[in-house]
RNA sequence: CGAGGUGUAGCGCAGUUGGUAGCGCGCAUGGUUCGGGACCAUGAGGCCGCGAGUUCGAGUCUCGCCACUUCGACCA
C-alpha cells in the first residue's frame, strides 16, 4: 500500500473532544471518522487493526472446538420476550417496528438467538457439548458512551455460546475458555490482562470473570491482593472488616447537633470518628419508589450492586418527602418510624458507642450499641471494599483498588436461557433435560483501544506486530531524488513478494511530516531509505518503540527485513 | 436522568461597550528548501449549533431547544 494513496488525513493537533491517548491517536492518525454519539467509522488502518485481532479470536475459538456462525442484527421482539428479557432490559436496547408494525429489536447480545439457531438441533445428551461463535455488529444504546472506542453504541463483539449437560462439564469447558482468552491478550500483545471475579448483572446466571487491563483511564475499579492474589470487581469483592474493639456500652444519650447533616458534619462537632458512627443511606426501588433504609458504619460506601442483588430489583437514590417518616440527615435505627425497608451492614454487627441519628431534627444519638438498641436486626455485606482493606480470600491487609478496562467477560449462565425458552433434550435414561449454557464476550474495538492505550508514546501507538496495520513501513525520504526512488521501489516490491506488509511513503514531504505519519500509523518496524544512508551504502532499520536501530547494506536489506519480521511474528505464535 | 463546561472554516482557537467574519495549522497554485510536523507569494474555504425575541443593526444581549463533552447515575 502506498501512503500517498492512503485514505484519511493525519494532523498534528488533539481534537479537544479526545480526553484518552488511545481516542486522541485513532482520530489523528486517521483510523476513525466520529458520526454520531458513540458511533464511528473505521478507516483503512483501523480496519486492518481489528481483522487481525478478529482472525486471532476465530483460531482460538477454534482451538477450543467453536463453530463459527452468524445471528441477525435484527431480531424479532419474539424471542425476547420468551426469555423474558424484552421487559426486563430498559433503554439500551433499540426497539423498532417494522413496515406490518411487527416489534423488532437491534440485537445488544445474543443468547436468545443463539438458543433459537440451536434448539431442535441439540434434543440428545449425545450432540453435547457443542460451542457457536460470532464477529458481529451490536447496538446498545448506552447512555454515556465515552473515551473514544472505548466505550460506544455501535461496536464488534465476538460472542460465544456453549452448551453442556452437566454444570460439571460447564465447568470444564469454562476453564479451557479462561485459558483461550488468556492466549488471545498474549496474542494481541497484552499479556498483561487479568482476570476478575464479576458480578453477572443482567446476564444472569453465577460465576462469572471479567478480563480487565489495568489503566488509569478505565472505568471499573478492581479490588487486588498484593499478597495471595485474589482479584474482583469492586462491584462483587465482599467487604471484609475487622472485629470490633470490645469497649464498655455507654449509655444510649440523646445530643443535640444543631446544622449536624452530613455525617462527616456530626462527627466534627462531637469530636468522633466516623468510624465510630451508624450512617442511614436511602434508596427507593425503581419499580414503585418504595423506601430502602441501609444503615451502615459511617466511614464505609454502599456496594449499590450488592444492595440491588440482595433486594432483587433496581434502585435509584431517595428523594425525601416529609410524609416518608424519614427525617434526611437525622436517620438513625433506633425509634425509626418510617415505610421503608430496613438493612443493616455487616459492619455495624456488634458495635457498640456508636453516634446515630434521633430521627429528629438537629438531634443525633451517642452511645448506640447494637446488640442491645437494635433488637433482631439481620447483618448482610452491603459495603464496599475499600483500597487497603482485608482480603476476603486470606484475611491481611492487603487489598489494592487499581482502575481497569473491562476487554472481555465470560459467564456460566446455567439454564436461565435454555428453561425460559423451552430448550430441552433426552437424556441417558430418557428424562427431559435443560442444557447448561455458558457465554463468552469480547469487544473488537474496545480491544484495538486497549491496545493503543496500554502501548503508545507521546507520538501515536506502538502496535504489536500480531495486530499492526502493517508490518513495515517503508520511507522514502527525498523519493524526488531519482537514486532514492528506484531503490526503494524495488525494496518495497522485494518485501511486498515475500508476503511482509508494507506501507510505503514516497511522498516528496519534509523527513519530519514522514516521521510523524509513521509514528500515528504506529507501524512497529521502520526502513529508512535517504540521501545520508544511500551515501553510506546502507539502509537503516528501526523499531517504532525505540529499542532496535540497525543499519543494513543496500544488497541484502530486504531479506534481513523479512527475517526479522519473521522471527518476531513467531513469537507471537503460541 | 442529575450537576458543570463548550458550540465561530476540515482541526486548534480569538472576536472588547452590539457596528462589514478573524488568526494559526491544514487545503490549492507557483517558487525556494529538505533527517523530526520548513519558508515566501497568491488563493479557495463560514446558516458564527437551531429557533424565537430585543434593536436601525446581534457571533456578541434575552428566552427556548439541540448537540458535544466532563463528573455522577446506569451498563454483557
Amino acid at each position: 500500500m502506498k501512503l500517498d494513496k492512503l485514505v484519511g488525513e493525519r494532523f498534528k493537533e488533539k481534537p479537544a473532544d479526545c480526553v484518552v491517548d488511545s481516542h486522541a491517536f485513532m482520530v489523528r492518525g486517521g483510523y476513525v471518522k466520529y458520526v454520531a454519539n458513540g458511533i464511528f467509522s473505521s478507516f483503512t488502518p483501523l480496519k486492518r487493526v481489528t481483522k487481525k485481532i478478529e482472525q486471532i479470536m476465530r483460531e482460538e475459538m477454534d482451538l477450543i472446538d467453536g463453530q463459527e456462525v452468524q445471528f441477525p442484527v435484527v431480531m424479532p421482539a419474539s424471542i425476547w420476550q420468551e426469555s423474558g428479557r424484552y421487559k426486563s432490559i430498559g433503554k439500551e436496547m433499540a426497539r423498532f417496528n417494522d413496515r406490518n408494525n411487527s416489534p423488532l429489536v437491534l440485537g445488544m447480545t445474543h443468547e436468545e438467538a443463539a438458543v433459537h439457531l440451536v434448539r431442535e438441533y441439540g434434543q440428545t445428551y449425545a450432540k453435547y457439548p457443542f460451542m457457536i461463535y460470532q464477529i458481529q455488529t451490536k447496538f446498545r444504546d448506552e447512555a454515556r458512551p465515552r473515551a473514544g472506542l472505548i466505550r460506544v453504541r455501535e461496536f464488534t463483539m465476538k460472542d460465544a455460546y456453549s452448551f453442556h449437560t452437566s454444570q460439571a462439564d460447564l465447568e470444564q469447558y469454562y476453564d479451557k475458555a479462561h485459558k483461550a482468552y488468556e492466549r488471545i491478550y498474549a496474542r494481541v500483545g497484552l499479556p498483561e490482562v487479568i482476570s476478575v471475579k464479576s458480578d453477572s448483572g443482567m446476564m444472569g446466571g453465577s460465576i462469572s470473570h471479567e478480563f480487565m487491563l489495568l489503566t488509569a483511564i478505565g472505568e471499573d475499579s478492581i479490588a487486588i491482593c498484593n499478597d495471595c492474589g485474589y482479584r474482583a470487581n469492586v462491584e462483587a469483592a465482599e467487604c471484609v472488616l475487622d472485629a470490633p474493639a470490645n469497649a464498655k456500652s455507654e449509655k444510649l444519650t440523646k445530643v443535640h447537633t444543631p446544622n449536624g447533616h452530613t455525617i462527616e458534619e456530626v462527627c466534627a462537632f462531637l469530636k468522633c470518628e466516623t468510624a465510630a458512627s451508624c450512617k442511614a443511606v436511602v434508596y427507593q426501588r425503581n419499580a414503585d419508589d418504595s423506601y430502602v433504609v441501609l444503615f451502615i458504619r459511617g466511614d464505609l460506601e454502599v456496594n449499590e450492586t450488592k444492595l440491588t442483588n440482595y433486594l432483587g430489583c433496581d434502585i435509584h437514590p431517595a428523594v425525601i418527602t416529609e410524609e416518608s417518616g424519614i427525617v434526611a440527615g437525622f436517620i438513625g435505627p433506633v425509634g425509626l418510624n418510617a415505610k421503608a425497608t430496613v438493612l443493616y451492614d455487616r459492619s455495624l454487627q456488634n458495635m457498640n458507642n456508636l453516634v446515630c441519628g434521633a430521627n429528629e431534627n438537629d438531634y443525633h444519638y451517642t452511645g448506640l450499641d447494637m446488640a442491645r438498641d437494635v433488637k433482631g436486626a439481620e447483618y448482610n455485606d452491603f459495603a464496599k471494599i475499600v483500597d487497603g482493606g482485608i482480603c476476603p480470600v486470606c484475611g491481611k491487609h492487603s487489598i489494592t483498588v487499581s482502575r481497569g478496562i473491562e476487554v472481555g467477560n465470560i459467564f456460566q449462565l446455567g439454564t436461565k436461557y435454555t428453561k425460559s425458552m423451552g430448550m430441552t433434550y433426552l437424556d441417558n435414561d430418557g428424562n427431559s433435560q435443560y442444557p447448561i449454557m455458558g457465554c463468552y464476550g469480547i469487544g473488537v474495538g474496545r480491544l484495538a483501544a486497549a491496545i493503543a492505550e496500554a502501548h503508545h508514546d507521546g507520538y501515536g501507538p506502538i502496535w504489536p506486530l500480531s495486530v499492526a496495520p502493517w508490518q513495515v513501513h517503508l520511507c522514502a525520504v527525498r523519493a524526488d531524488d531519482p537514486e532514492i526512488k528506484a531503490y526503494a521501489d524495488k525494496l518495497y516490491e522485494s518485501l511486498q513478494s515475500s508476503g511482509i506488509e508494507v506501507i510505503y511513503d514516497d511522498r516528496n514531504v519534509s523527513a519530519g511530516v514522514m516521521f510523524s505519519d509513521a509514528d500515528l500509523l504506529g507501524v512497529p518496524y521502520r526502513v529508512i531509505v535517504s540521501p545520508r544512508n544511500m551515501k553510506s551504502g546502507v539502509v537503516e532499520f528501526t523499531s517504532r518503540d525505540k529499542t532496535m536501530k540497525e543499519t543494513l547494506e543496500l544488497n541484502g536489506a530486504a531479506d534481513e527485513v523479512i527475517k526479522t519480521v519473521r522471527a518476531e511474528l513467531n513469537k507471537f505464535k503460541m
